[in-house]
DNA sequence: CGGCTTTGACCTGCGC
DNA sequence: GCGCAGGTCAAAGCCG
């Protein structure tokens, strides 16, 4: 009986110390379980020395099942401590894992990590061309740099490739901007949209399928200003004018003026970034939450001179819903954006302002005090349509 | 008289 | 090459 509760409590020693973590037990220097298997065998020994000959045996034999079972518990302590490690070995990893986890989403929104990933990227094609080459050609496999070297010598490069077609894509932009006309179609009974600056008319046509003829406008405010403009009521409408653009100008504008260049540039920039990713084809739509909305949409038509590209800023649905734009409100009342493309005419003919007007022109603009190209559009659109009312008005 | 508009002629590009 | 349409030129006219 002595023997078996001395096994018993040195089972229950040590399920307490995997219980508590610690590390190997040394059976023989453990005073615990040495004081409790010491006493338990004396006791076991001294009630086995009656009858002397027998117990003996039995004891001897008892000593010996003991010593096989403590061989046992030891082994099992082994295999309980081997898995510790291995389940502690695997918690580790999947910690680690965790923070690389953890660190490459951190990482991923800076655009820094996004050249890395570029980079990383073009090594990893790199290798899965060169490992291709080496297996259709039968070669031994190539020595190839590993990741980080080919990051620190090749990220240079990458760089500079970035950098390149970005300049090349500004050039491309800056020589489309040249080349892309800016049409505003804008329902008003003038001929001729109030932009700040002054043109001079050289010439007048009747184009083909319109019976309202096309007037030319040259910029007359800098020497020999490159800046043209067509004027054209549509003619389906014949209340809403069609200006075109084209050029840059070459001296500095009034605020009116730089109004309308914000927006024609906006709209350029939009539709010239568009046509990126979309093919010239048949009509390309921009919708209304794209630039203007609410007040106005912008849409592009296929110009009759596919080698220029023109974009065109429908305006009209503006004054579909009754938003005449008094003449006596400035552009100055919005903020003008300091961006130059083009400028427009100054001559226009005057509508009288009334409250309502200003009003509705109130209420819009604090509508839109949070969204700049809502207020570049309005600006654009006031300027373009008040115009300037002491200023006679021409016919075509 | 100077600046601007008008208007017919001319030039150029494109399609057939 | 020819015709057409768009764009430009420049002389004449108009206006302040």
């Amino acid at each position: 009986m002595e023997g078996k509760i001395a096994l018993k409590k040195l089972l229950e020693v040590q399920e307490k110390a995997y219980v508590n973590d610690t590390d190997a037990i040394n059976w023989t220097e453990e005073p615990s379980i040495k004081n409790t298997l010491g006493s338990s065998l004396l006791s076991l020994s001294l009630n086995n020395l009656e009858p002397p000959q027998n117990h003996e045996q039995q004891n001897l034999n008892q000593l010996g099942l003991l010593q096989i079972e403590l061989e046992e518990v030891k082994k099992e302590n082994q295999n309980l401590r081997s898995m510790l490690n291995e389940i502690s070995e695997h918690y580790a990893a999947l910690q680690n894992q965790l923070l690389l986890a953890m660190q490459q989403k951190k990482l991923s929104s800076s655009p820094r990590n996004n050249e890395d990933m570029q980079a990383i990227l073009i090594y990893l094609l790199n290798l899965r061309t060169t490992l291709k080459d080496s297996q259709q050609n039968n070669m031994e496999k190539p020595a190839l740099p590993s990741c980080r070297q080919f990051l620190n010598t090749g990220k240079i490069n990458n760089r500079v490739i970035l950098q390149e077609a970005k300049i090349v894509e500004e050039q491309a932009f800056e020589a489309s901007c040249k080349k892309a006309r800016v049409s505003v179609r804008a329902r008003s009974e003038s001929s001729l949209m109030g932009d700040g600056c002054q043109w001079r008319k050289y010439g007048q046509k009747i184009s083909k399928g319109n019976p309202c003829p096309r007037a030319y406008y040259r910029c007359n405010m800098g020497t020999a200003c490159p800046v043209r403009k067509q004027v054209q009521r549509c003619a389906e409408d014949e209340s809403v004018v069609i200006t075109t653009y084209e050029g840059n100008h070459n001296h500095s504008l009034p605020p009116a003026a730089r109004s309308m260049a914000c927006t024609t540039s906006a709209a350029l920039k939009m539709f010239l970034s568009g046509s990126t990713t979309s093919s010239h084809g048949s009509t390309y739509s921009y919708s209304n939450s794209d630039l203007f909305s609410p007040l106005c949409t912008s849409t592009y038509y296929p110009s009759a001179a596919p080698s220029c590209p023109t974009i065109t800023l429908d305006l009209t649905q503006t004054s579909k819903n009754n938003m005449k734009f008094p003449s006596a409100i400035s552009s100055n009342h919005l903020q003008p954006f300091p961006l130059s493309l083009h400028g427009q005419p100054q001559q226009s003919e005057g509508i009288l302002p009334s409250e309502k007007n200003l009003a509705l022109v109130d209420v819009v603009s604090a509508a839109i005090t949070n969204d700049p190209s809502l207020k570049a559009a309005l600006e654009a659109a006031v300027s373009s349509i008040i115009g300037d009312s002491q200023k006679s008005l021409p016919t075509l």
